[in-house]
DNA sequence: TATGAATGAGCATTCATTCAT
DNA sequence: CATGAATGAATGCTCATTCAT
């Protein structure tokens, strides 16, 4: 079908797409650049997204779906809480190092800058994935899992956490790089177990 | 003295280049917006500044100063750990939203993309402030004060989380901005306490 | 075919500059100027050549053609040695001068100023000419046509002397300017019979 | 007296601009350039000259002053005429190769394109040069020590031969580097006995 | 007179986008 | 549908020249 057609040549270019900017960065990318290596002409990116940064935004939605199928907090399900949170942290952390987070680093650095692309990252992702992560949380508490804390924004601190230590890692955080593999457990003990000594924490 | 008209007309300049920047991004902003905003012609610039880049690095040039100033951990002691814990994020959390963290985002945004900058924010700001923290987090340790955890791995867990949690505020999340006063208490209690349960960690 | 479209348009880009060039001067004259010249964009230019010395290099090429095809030496017999020598000069002396050696001065004034150019000139059209030229003399000395001179060191004077008498028209020598037809007689009888007057040769 | 610091002043400047020019060419040279060599502010140079242009008009104006005094001819008298020409012959390629022709070089390329400079140094130096070298000939052809030739131009096609060797030796040919002062001897035996051989000049 | 900071016109070059084939 | 040659607006940067001090 013509459909069929259609969305494999889209997908070839965000392909392209994805791998140069991940390489070169948005700005230093040129359409040449991409059609080169979607061994197309340059024209014809343009009969598949209106201009350069519908690119990202087609990035950004396929991340979006991808995403969507990882949002299944189930499959982090280690038999205990605990488990739980350190499959879930591990996921985080190992799945967008794939590429050594470049894709992450184009892709975060334009959001930043970009209120467009911001808002759709926004609404497609971030706003979906926290709802849903927010429902885990109330649950766990409901269940007494979990302390009766602020779900909405202790998941936020858990999942900003992440992020914020990717970002660390990207700017070259050599503490970082060599330890990164302890992290799950570090970071699930003391979001699990707090940091205050039991002595302390008995007062 | 010339010195002082010197250093003047420099801050002159990079005011109005952060100012540009913060509204526009780096790359959509050109040298003659900057210099219409200083008031100065184009190329009174360059007479300051060797090129465009160069305005970003004197501008991460001087956070890196205002950072030195606050690098100073002591001024967060409020009595005992918690207290200063509370009082350090609640820091953090402040001081960059003056201006909606527009500098913030314009920095991080070619920082995550650039390498000269990228490198020089971490060898000016990151690094000397993460080994200055993770003194204080092995004394504290020593001192029996928080339990035996991995110290450099959990202040850059605290540190990444503070920024994750901008980095998602930016991105616009309702909710962090809605509740973003409570985020001290709340961000110091999971750090500090653990989000297990009593009965659970009993165990 | 592709090719020769892509040839012509060359053509027609540096027929232009070479028309510009000679009017205005390499330096005087901007990429606009050429392209309003050739009755295209800007930009078009550079899908042909890489930069603004590109042309000028081009135009060399070009001359470097047209002076293989010149560098016929035996196109000059006339009977005698003398008839060739008359030949040649009066030749060198007419085909630049057909644009009144408008080029000649844009490359010449280039050349003596910029050392990829002037290395190019010498190697391409200097060099293989010179060696030509001088095989030729040695010929002509070893039949006894001419004395036993330094052949190398002659041929230079000679041509040299042809360029030399170019570049003082070119300064707006008014006496060359109007005998400029009688030079192939006179330099062909001072080359050959010398200027002292028999009796004292005699001597 | 004022004057005297005017014309002091005015040749410091032309000092460093000819050592400047000679290293860089007029186009890469800036005023600054110029101003440090000089060891004075951009601004004053223009106290003394118009513009940038005004200081190539000063410099072709001394050269004009040393060909003045170099125009003597009669200091070339080394008895006889022969002598005489290879005294000049000899002048006149070692004068300039002072500094390797590096001024000859930007004075000529300069002349080639830009009129203004062009006529000044016709007016100023060819032709009161031409005019007296063609007295001094018309005297010899008289006086039967040459030939009865066209005098006016076989004086030019003399000094033209030399500035083409001179262009020649510039553009790179290696065979005049290494022969370079046996072209008096080789030039002045040419000029004067000619190149056609005994016998063949009986017929 | 001398200074040198400030000016701003000017230009080479890039590249997203268009459209005739 | 696909092409890729052509377009021309846009911009960082230079530097001759001016002028307040």
């Amino acid at each position: 079908m013509q459909e069929q057609l259609f969305t494999a040549r889209r997908n070839q270019i965000l392909d392209a797409a994805t791998r140069v900017f991940a390489e070169k960065g948005l700005h230093a990318t040129t359409i040449k650049d991409i059609a080169k290596e979607a061994g197309i002409a340059d024209g014809t990116i343009y009969m598949y997204f209106e201009n350069k940064m519908a690119l990202m935004l087609g990035i950004l939605d396929r991340m979006n779906e991808s995403e969507k199928r990882e949002a299944d907090f189930s499959q982090f399900t280690e038999g205990d809480f605990r488990g739980f949170m350190k499959a879930y942290i591990r996921h985080r952390l190992t799945v967008l190092k794939a590429d050594n987070f470049e894709l992450f680093r184009v892709v975060v650095s334009e959001i930043l800058v970009n209120k467009e692309l911001r808002d759709l990252y926004y609404q497609k992702i971030i706003e979906p994935t926290s709802m849903l992560a927010e429902r885990y949380f109330e649950q766990w508490k409901g269940q007494g899992i979990i302390k009766p804390i602020n779900a909405s924004l202790t998941m936020r601190a858990i999942s900003g956490m992440v992020v914020g230590l990717i970002l660390q890692y990207i700017i070259g955080d050599k503490a970082l790089e060599s330890a990164w593999d302890q992290l799950p457990d570090v970071l699930t003990e003391m979001i699990l177990d707090g940091l205050e000594s039991e002595n302390t924490q008995q007062k």
